[in-house]
DNA sequence: ATGGTCGGATTGTCCGACAATATAAGACAG
DNA sequence: CTGTCTTATATTGTCGGACAATCCGACCAT
């Protein structure tokens, strides 16, 4: 077993600058809003072809650790938002060939506790983001499966971030969004869907608003189970590989 | 509120290259492991030049769509490995100055439902791994604190991808990842840390070997409320912020 | 302060080049 | 025929330079 020597690494040009970036940037010796060196300037500094830290760039763009405000040429260190750390966890849970059932199992795990957490700390800005989130559904029980869609997966999202923990706001992020293809043809099959999900977020919202978080985890685990109900009624194999739509960013 | 016009969006050159390539794969027209066309014969199909794939290639590259196999020259299509994927979580979480409280909440609700799982689902190679992943400790209980720290870790690994639930696996990893810079400091302070996790890991094989979920479940509740009560004694703020050692790759 | 003009700086994209080396093709010995 | 060696070709990594578009800052006039 023991050997002797390891495959040696030779780590390209553009490699190296990347790394040397993210070095600073995770060593906080960059932090998120500043701005980045120009491309000539690091050019310069790393001595190397402008190509080249191009290529570094573009490798840490996609993966949000710089950004650039939106009309403005400057690139600026950024931390990775939830949103964008969720497409890459989707992406590669979609390449991973997860089942719905699956995702589901997650859900059921992350979901209650995390509604739990939410009605314990969620403030007043965030509980009438969440109101606003379901009102649509609410009012009108013939909303366009998209839009119910929209809603619905909003209304996750929205609770996530209620709940007081970025840690747990970014791993359930990527579940709801696999909900969301196969979400609509369910929505569409099931005609008592939309009526489910609108009483799950109403009661959902008055344990949130009563910080009653026993009842906000008994409603959220009514809630996910629902879908599931659903996407048997709906006849969706449970079993499944989940797809993803077209990028959203 | 209502804005009447949405800032447009005029997506560059590489971007452009970057999301059609992704679409394909994720609409698995392109299968992982297979070859990606060349450089130059991307940038014949595009009309673009060499450099502007590159920049795109380079953006798929980082984020494990596409991987060239060890020592070879050809990009190959390839699905994000969950430690890659969990590399870029983490980052993320550095940055969004998790605490170490943070961290531990997720994994004390994650972890315990992992092992429950994984004594159902495992099977004989992952009992395996994970007891040859325990006995280092087990055997030498004055390990130093680095190697201590690597077992500890794996072991969360290994017990993640036992559980059969590839979406699950992804949303624990991470987490691990986020307590190895603090843990050797914990392991080195509290004399009694190595023995105590030791024994937890004995319990929790001997759970997982019966298939016992219930056992498990309760066992890694105790590993994982270990930690929090070894951080405690070894006077590590648990209102810290996380922070993370160089990238491993 | 607001709005308009102008020049320099910066990025996006292109072109062409070349060394290093992986890959494919061919030659040759067993 | 199979396996190994040699050679030729293709491909990538990196470089240098170029140019249009456009963002930025300064300066100016109201």
């Amino acid at each position: 077993m023991g050997t002797l020597f390891a495959p040696l690494r030779t780590e390209t040009a553009y490699q190296q600058v990347c790394l040397a970036i993210e070095d600073k940037i995770l060593a906080r010796a960059l932090h998120p809003g500043d701005p980045l060196p120009t491309e000539t300037e690091l050019a310069r500094q790393f001595a190397v072809n402008r190509s080249t830290v191009r290529e570094a760039l573009r490798a840490l763009e996609s993966r949000g650790l710089v950004m650039r405000a939106p009309g403005s040429k400057r690139l600026r260190v950024a931390r990775p938002e939830a949103a964008a750390v969720a497409d890459g966890v989707s992406h590669a849970l979609v390449l991973h060939q997860i089942t719905f059932l699956q995702v589901w199992e997650a859900m059921m795990l992350l979901e209650p506790e995390l509604a739990a957490l939410a009605a314990c700390r969620r403030n007043a800005a965030q509980l009438s983001a969440l109101e606003a989130a379901a009102r649509p559904l609410a009012d009108n029980p013939t909303l366009p499966a998209d839009q119910a869609v929209d809603h619905t997966v909003r209304f996750f999202s929205l609770l996530a971030e209620a709940c007081g923990n970025h840690a747990l706001e970014i791993a359930a992020e990527p579940l709801t969004r696999l909900l969301r293809p196969t979400l609509s043809r369910m929505i569409d099959q099931v005609p008592q869907a939309r009526q489910r999900i609108a009483g799950a977020q109403r009661r959902l919202l008055q344990a949130l608003a009563r910080g009653d978080a026993d009842e906000a985890r008994e409603w959220m685990g009514k809630h996910v189970r629902d879908f599931r109900r659903g996407y048997e009624l709906a006849g969706i194999a449970l079993n499944a590989r989940v797809e993803t739509t077209a990028t959203q960013r």
